[in-house]
DNA sequence: GCCAACGTTGGC
DNA sequence: GCCAACGTTGGC
């Protein structure tokens, strides 16, 4: 089993939503990076245990816990939002009405799609560790996610990592 | 809002 | 295949 660390905004999708999800469970969809897709499809195994990371906000930071749940399938937010094809591919139906779909790709097709995601599972809350503690430890130094410049949204996490934070950090 | 860093695109 | 230009990410 490896672990990961699931980057989300959570004016999108946060923990809390994944929590109050059907069977606490959602598709991490709208990844546009081929490494990170890459880990999802290729890599990832169910049964994976990822931290919940919520990027593009006030204070950035692990969330809480989510564990891979599915094989990979296509994201279906890269496809227009009909099988038929006849409503406009730019826009994608929400609670709040046709709204565009940011994550629409004219070179993807259903025949060959380009992106591939998993389900998650809500496994728990956690205390809110910022970005800024997981830099003070040294044990997580080597952290995908604190490289400099790392952008990347699914990182691998080493077992050393996994069980460092967990422990002494969430304990 | 700024900007460093990175990934992708597309002309050549 | 190179690489400049552009777009995006994401912390601050």
């Amino acid at each position: 089993m490896a672990y990961w660390l699931m980057k989300s905004e959570p004016a999108e999708v946060s923990i809390d939503d994944l929590a109050a999800a059907p069977q606490q469970i959602l598709p991490w969809f709208g990844v546009r990076n081929y490494q990170a897709r890459n880990f999802m499809r290729d890599t990832m195994q169910i049964g994976d245990l990822a931290f919940f990371y919520h990027s593009g906000c006030a204070k950035p930071g692990i969330a809480g816990i989510c564990q891979v749940c599915s094989e990979p399938y296509p994201d279906a937010t890269q496809f227009a939002p009909t099988p038929n094809g006849t409503a406009n591919p730019t826009t994608i139906e929400t609670t709040a009405g046709p709204r565009v779909n940011p994550y629409f790709d004219p070179k993807s097709s259903r025949e060959k799609p380009r992106w591939w995601l998993r389900d998650v599972r809500f496994i728990s809350k956690s205390r809110y560790i910022l970005l800024a503690e997981l830099r003070d430890h040294p044990e997580l130094a080597n952290m995908r996610l604190l490289a400099r410049g790392n952008r990347l949204s699914i990182t691998p996490v080493s077992d050393a990592e996994w069980a460092f934070i967990t422990r002494n950090l969430l304990a």
